[in-house]
DNA sequence: TAAACAAATAAACAAAAAGTTTATTAAAAA
DNA sequence: TTTTTAATAAACTTTTTGTTTATTTGTTTA
């Protein structure tokens, strides 16, 4: 049989027209024609448009999760594990242009009211890292001990309105400042030494 | 009877959502959307869509061309009528982004081959212009003598290739040097004083 | 105040585009 | 060669979009 094609290069090409032309204006045959196919081939890929639409943004969202996995793994302590979290999942963000977009233009992704996220599996991924990185503090008694059901849902939430709020208000020196309040309040909250 | 609405209006509008999504992914709806109106409606200012289209293109060359032609009113001899007219041509379109993105998008604007060049007579202006700027400098024994016929042709197309080079590969470094080196061609084959 | 007029709308219509399905082709592996 | 399936092309269906028309609304003016 004929190999099929990478998944990876069908999201990736899905991903830049997305992100060009947004959900509605993006049609089937831009998609194809950037992968140099056609669009019924794509329905081996995805059972319709938004479902194609729906994985393209799941993939993104989860390579940025990896690269923040991937950054905190290397960190002796959960106080330095927290704070690079913090940094990283920014830094990330504003390296990768399309996913950027996306998210200011689908409010599904980052939704106010969790309930029907589309996405919820892979915040949930979120909140089980930040949990995970606060039982392992707490653990080591570097953190004060707090809720560790109600905490890290909260954590989260306060850290996606900011990143929805630094980006679509266009991000600005005064955006950045209070994002670096924000991370700086709820780490001093957290840590017992502040560092 | 209603006051009737100020065509600038329209036309600004429809050059904003014509830039933004191009001709093609660009509907009537957008446009009315973003007057406040009902799409009907635009039937009133213009016969179809292709012909909002080509008089919202006029309308924003026309506007360019105007500024150019005031920045020269006011020089004192041809030679730096020539100068200012070649520098503020291009200073006016980088500062227009609209115009630009159409004038990437759409080969029509500037045509490789000017027959059926739908805004003929706006470049025909343009012609005019560079045609004068040369006849006074020559009347003032300031300029070579050229042939009126084709020089005012030629230089357009030269200059005209330019900017669209410059636009279309993105604008740097290099593509500047290059322009400035031609408009110092130009100028040192036509002045009798190289200034 | 009422008649006249034009601008704007809303809804109807036609045509084009876009999403989806299916029959067929072609290319690779067994 | 046979089997398998990716890919295509074309048919089909639905939605969108361009365009027209009947109606409404708001102004002017007689």
């Amino acid at each position: 049989m004929k190999p099929r094609e990478d998944i990876t290069t069908i999201y990736e090409a899905a991903l830049g027209v997305f992100a060009e032309y947004g959900f509605k204006k993006a049609t089937l045959d831009d998609i194809a024609a950037e992968l140099g196919m056609t669009k019924g081939n794509l329905y081996r890929y995805a059972k319709n448009k938004k479902d194609l639409y729906r994985n393209t943004v799941r993939h993104a969202m989860l390579r940025w999760q990896g690269r923040v996995r991937d950054a905190i793994e290397r960190e002796p302590d959960a106080e330095r594990q927290f704070h690079v979290m913090c940094r990283k999942a920014v830094a990330y963000l504003a390296e990768d242009d399309a996913l950027r977009r996306l998210l200011v233009r689908d409010p599904d992704i980052f939704p106010m009211f969790p309930a029907n996220d589309p996405y919820a599996d892979i915040n949930a991924n979120s909140v089980a890292m930040i949990r995970s990185i606060l039982e392992r503090g707490i653990a080591e008694q570097r953190f004060r001990t707090v809720d560790l059901e109600t905490v890290p849902e909260i954590i989260f939430s306060v850290y996606k309105m900011f990143i929805i709020r630094m980006y679509i208000k266009s991000r600005d020196r005064a955006q950045e400042e209070m994002f670096n309040q924000m991370v700086a309040l709820i780490t001093q909250g957290l840590f017992k030494t502040v560092s």
